[in-house]
DNA sequence: GCCGTTTTCGGCCCGACTGTTTTCAGTCG
């Protein structure tokens, strides 16, 4: 994604935040909202559309009003209204509207009646006790609000799905430990395996939801209780992040599954087809419309299906929709295909040993890939810029080459391919010549500095590796890491292009601080025909579990197993490792 | 502000919990 797509998502979420405290039509604000995921989720430049308003207009989610805006942000750099709600607005606002618990309604009364308008006004007045006559300021509303500042500054915004899942598999454990636990699991953003968590979400069936609400409530680890009944807890964790628990009636299992694995939009997309189809749909399930304002369940109403998440998606004439393709990028129009799963991968192409920052030799790097069911691992040493990861020389590349082709000849029941990870350096040229670089078996070719360059110049570097005829995976393409640095905005559609066409793999990276390229990328990747290495990039025994981040954001870009070539047997990566080199197969 | 297998106008998803309220507004997911 190109900067001006996240700089125009963020101008649209704020224009939204913006026009909610102005008290503009909701639906208006909700509109503006759908304009910025648009943009986020668009793997193309917007800049390049501008001269396309039909193309831009034809994104879901874009009208003639908002395709007018991107085109003068792209010519003038600036948006009219924007400029105009912030002579209205205070901009500081938007950073009090991100307290959990404050709305819109009251940002906007602490704004006019109790003159916030940032978040230092807010602590002096809290501090002050001005804010204590305002209507429907109790002395509890203001508490919360002092404790959510107080998270709020030690916790980040969004969790690595690395870090949350073991938390929200460690909850689950606990939970179904619990007498009278039928079912829990966590749902969500984790359960759809986005690259960051907001918060965990757990859903649970069972004969004493009390018992288990309580036991919920009480785990290690919670420092504090936001919301306290039998169906629905809420807490904050030490950990730095706020976990909710559902408790609901084994029968309507199915349709609070579906409810809170959301996402959102997928949600209000199968809302609006039950009503076309004469149902409601909420989260005890789908039920026949009467034209009732009352919740049917209420109303002792049985529903037509709500056990299972696939007898909705039946119902509604839909194929069942896995987890992670349910975003509404089109999983409701196009049947989903056969994704790709953990145990389809048999190759770990992207691997370190001592020899250059890795934590094991030649001989326990097989030993362990062999260990986990593998039939091909690709030994990848930095080479000789990465200086900070003790990259190897020339010299120490051919001496490493004969150590794994050792290894190699002594080693049954696992292919070992000797390779390297070979930087990419800023103009694009590689970091050992040809001759060298014949020598191998692989060649995973990285950037690693100059990770700011602009777009014109990434492109450029990132495509002459591409076209490379001895580069045969492009790792972590945009070397981005979640949260801490932006990486290369390459103009992505030309990449994607260009790697078809030559036959090189484009790499998810299945760190979880990596994981890169990203879901809509890999998406890119899939419908131009291109090929996907999913690599985790082993520096040690435990980086092996990251595959599974790999494979769910190669799940989210709608990725089937032929389409990557982990999931090829050793023959077929032998031969077409081979067929790229001109030479007969090892 | 967006959108259309009823529609170019008139809709636009649904329910639980909290806090401050005597019947409900606001927030969240």
């Amino acid at each position: 994604m190109a900067t001006t797509n996240a700089e125009l998502a963020r101008l649209f979420r704020d224009m939204a935040a913006m026009l909610e405290l102005t008290g503009a039509n909701r639906f208006r604000v909700i509109a503006h909202d759908r304009v910025a995921q648009a943009l986020k989720d668009l793997p193309d430049d917007v800049a390049k559309l501008v001269d396309d308003p039909a193309r831009l207009e034809g994104i879901e989610g874009i009208g003639t009003k908002s395709a007018k805006k991107i085109i003068e942000y792209v010519r003038t750099g600036k948006i009219t209204e924007y400029e105009e709600l912030l002579d209205v607005v205070p901009e500081g606002l938007l950073e009090v509207r991100r307290i959990p618990g404050l709305g819109p309604k009251t940002v906007k009364l602490l704004w006019e009646q109790g003159g916030v308008t940032d978040l230092p006004s807010l602590q002096a007045a809290l501090d002050a006790g001005t804010l204590e006559s305002l209507p429907r300021m109790g002395a509890k509303t203001l508490e919360n609000i002092r404790a959510s500042i107080g998270f709020m500054s030690r916790a980040g915004r969004r969790t690595r799905i690395g870090k949350a899942m073991p938390i929200a598999e460690a909850i689950v454990e606990r939970l179904r430990a619990v007498p009278g636990t039928e079912r829990v699991e966590f749902t969500g953003s984790l359960r759809r395996g986005r690259e960051t968590i907001g918060d965990l979400d757990v859903l649970a069936s069972s004969t004493d939801p009390h018992g288990l609400s309580e036991v919920f409530r009480s785990m290690d680890g919670v420092e504090q209780i936001l919301v306290a009944g039998d169906t629905k807890s809420s807490v904050r964790l030490a950990a730095g992040l706020q976990a909710d628990l559902r408790v609901v009636d084994a029968t309507a299992y199915g349709a609070a599954l579906l409810y809170f694995t959301g996402s959102k939009p997928h949600n209000v997309a199968l809302r609006e087809r039950a009503i076309k189809r004469g149902y409601r749909l909420n989260e005890y399930g789908l039920f026949p419309d009467d034209g009732e304002e009352t919740p049917p369940q209420q109303r002792g109403i049985a529903p037509v299906v709500s056990a299972t998440e696939a007898s909705i998606y039946e119902k509604l004439e839909l194929p069942y929709i896995p987890p992670p393709l349910r975003e509404d990028r089109g999983e409701l129009a196009e049947p989903p295909p056969e994704l790709i799963d953990v145990g389809d991968v048999r190759a770990e192409l992207h691997a370190h040993t001592i020899a250059s920052d890795g934590r094991l030799t030649i001989e326990l790097l097989v030993a362990e890939a062999k260990r986990r069911g593998y039939d091909t691992i690709a030994i990848t040493d930095h080479s000789r810029s990465s200086v900070q990861a003790n990259g190897l020389s020339d010299d120490r590349l051919r001496t490493h080459i004969a150590a794994v082709r050792d290894v190699a000849a002594q080693t049954d029941g696992i292919r070992v391919l000797a390779g390297s990870e070979v930087d990419i350096l800023t103009d694009g040229r590689l970091d050992y010549d040809d001759e060298l670089l014949a020598e191998l078996d692989i060649v995973v070719a990285s950037p690693h500095a100059a990770l700011t360059q602009d777009t014109e110049k990434a492109t450029r570097r990132l495509l002459a590796a591409i076209e490379h005829p001895l580069v045969d995976i492009v790792g972590h393409p945009t070397g981005r890491v979640i949260g801490r640095r932006g990486g290369l905005e390459p103009d992505l559609p030309t990449l994607v292009a260009a790697a078809a066409e030559h036959d090189t793999a484009l790499e998810v990276n299945a760190n979880s601080r990596r994981l890169d390229l990203r879901d809509t990328h890999v998406r890119a990747v899939v419908e131009a025909g291109g090929l996907i290495a999913i690599n985790t990039d082993a520096h040690g025994v435990e980086d092996f579990d990251q595959l599974r981040y790999g494979v769910l954001t190669a799940q989210r870009g709608w990725l089937t197993a032929d389409r990557c070539i982990n999931t090829w047997a050793p023959e077929a990566i032998g031969a077409w490792l081979a067929r790229r080199r001109g030479v007969a197969a090892r």
